[in-house]
DNA sequence: CTTCGTTCCTGGAAGC
DNA sequence: TGCTTCCAGGAACGAA
């Protein structure tokens, strides 16, 4: 499932090998997939196009092919990107084919095919969703004066606020769980009802879990794997996420489990308040 | 306006 | 053992 830190890693393992190279050729195996503009268009506007450079916004992959053009990636829960060797076999879940130079070939797969992809030119699209991103976790904008207004206008739990791509851009369930049980926040509490000092507990966590899941190249817990198909070990570091039943780290009291907003969530019910 | 529930999809695990 | 049912979850969408 990437979120932020899974996306992160995915961007800096493919840039060595896609970056500068030239889209010789592509080939779409699910059409639902791209999203924009029509299939056609898809591929005639990538051929022919060089890969820039690489970025990521939230959980947005963000390919450069020409100054007023770009290629826009969300994995959703199990799109991957993966670059290798045109020689090799194509991997399982092949959905989309891009023929690089060099001889390198770039795939997407997604065994659940929720993934997205927009060719975007000149901004000739609005993608509801990316452009109305909120602050990334480690960013300057990103802080408890910005979150605390805002937590204070939500009555819904802290967990589905912090989830809300608007809100924060990057984080998923499993660092949300995380977040949540190191700034010992419970996450059915509304995000109202936190007091200014938890809010600035809840931002530094938020960065701490994020910065250590990029450490860690992401977590790995079902089919996560990078852009060289490798795995990531944040899973072996992970406080709640998953553990439901099993004992706290910090207290050996059992992990309880719930559903909120239809997410299943892990807390310690004594340490988190 | 905000908030909540449903939907998309497949594979793996749990249940009978 | 083998079948059926449930669950995983990002985010768009419609309903309340």
């Amino acid at each position: 499932m990437p979120e932020m830190p899974e996306v992160e890693q995915v961007r800096k393992t493919l840039a060595p090998h896609i970056q500068g190279k030239k889209i010789e050729n592509v080939e779409v195996y699910l059409d639902r997939l791209v999203k924009h503009p029509t299939v056609e268009g898809f591929i005639s506007g990538l051929i022919g196009k060089t890969i820039e450079k690489i970025g990521r916004k939230g959980k947005y992959l963000v390919l450069h092919t020409a100054a007023n053009q770009k290629l826009i990636v969300h994995l959703r829960m199990t799109g991957a990107l993966i670059a290798q060797k045109s020689e090799l076999e194509a991997p399982p879940y092949a959905k989309i084919k891009f023929t690089l130079s060099e001889g390198m070939t770039l795939w997407f797969t997604d065994i659940r095919t929720f993934g997205t992809l927009y060719l975007v030119t000149d901004n000739d699209v609005f993608i509801d969703g990316y452009e109305t991103l909120g602050p990334e976790p480690l960013s300057e904008e990103f802080t408890a004066e910005y979150l605390a207004p805002l937590a204070k206008k939500a009555k819904k739990p802290v967990k589905t606020f912090i989830l809300d791509q608007k809100i924060i851009a990057g984080l998923g369930n499993i660092y949300a769980d995380e977040c949540l049980a190191l700034s010992k926040i419970l996450p059915y509490r509304h995000a109202n009802t936190l007091t200014d000092e938890e809010i600035v507990e809840l931002c530094k966590a938020i960065n701490i879990v994020i910065a250590q899941g990029i450490k860690n190249k992401g977590t790995t817990f079902r089919d996560y794997k990078d852009g060289e198909g490798n795995k990531g070990s944040n899973q072996e570091h992970l406080l709640v996420y998953s553990r439901g039943g099993k004992p706290c780290k910090t207290c050996g009291e059992t992990l309880s489990t719930m559903k909120i907003g239809g997410r299943g969530s892990v807390f310690c019910a004594k340490c988190q308040k």
